[in-house]
DNA sequence: CTAAACAGTGGACTACGCTCCAAGGTCAAG
DNA sequence: CTTGACCTTGGAGCGTAGTCCACTGTTTAG
């Protein structure tokens, strides 16, 4: 698949999908005339890095784990520790998110909390 | 209270302060001798927007949910009505991460699938 | 009076995650 | 053989969120 393909299928531009293979998230074979050709799991993977990304995972991280996993001798074993790791991670964030959203909650109707720290008033 | 104290009850740099008042996260009362001077407020307003930016919601979005509820006529609707706001988005940023949870957690012990995107295995 | 410890400003610089652009190579159709 | 659509590279530029620095002013203690 070439480039403007993949950009297509994913909805990224050309550049980016050239950034993302600068920073390592895509291996890149070359056709013999030099274009990228990527293989049809690079649409999935996109759209996971995609979704990974907007929950706060920076692409250095996305690119690490995916090297991980490569580099790994066991790669199921290997699987399965990095995605229980993630997902401590995620619950982590959900737990901050459950926090703030009760404090927020507690907030509600109790007169001015955030505009008293915010000296204009 | 002086920018120094602040810096140290919130554990942010000075510098750090002076940019949060630049974008108007803070809005900056003078003494006679140009320093700033931050009310007692300003500590949980600080480590308040540093939890809603950990989870997701830049500095401009916090400054400017902040300046809403300034303007407000009636303030303590206006809040719950910016509260409530932010609580949907962080229940549908809880679900994001729910969705991904689930779908690393159904990954673990399926074969390759992060790899299989991936062209180098 | 001077030194230390604070404060102020402006501007350069960084890292991340792109986006845009110019100049040029490749390929299929007419 | 030219046109157009596609691809390549390198480099510049941008927005966000700061950090760091030099130089200067202010306050306090000895």
């Amino acid at each position: 698949m070439l480039i403007g393909e993949l950009a297509v299928q994913t909805g990224m531009t050309k550049d980016g999908i050239r950034f993302y293979e600068k920073v390592g998230l895509l291996t890149g074979r070359r056709l013999p005339n030099g274009y990228r050709d990527f293989p049809p799991e690079a649409v999935p993977w996109l759209h996971y890095v995609r979704t990974a990304q907007t929950l706060g995972f920076s692409l250095a991280e996305i690119a690490r784990h995916g090297e991980e996993l490569r580099d790994a001798p066991d790669t199921a074993e290997a699987l399965s520790a990095l995605l229980a790791e993630k997902i401590r991670l995620i619950d982590a964030r959900m737990a901050e998110l459950a926090a703030l959203r009760a404090d927020l909650d507690a907030r509600v109707g109790t007169g001015c909390p955030l505009r008293a720290a915010d000296p204009v008033s």
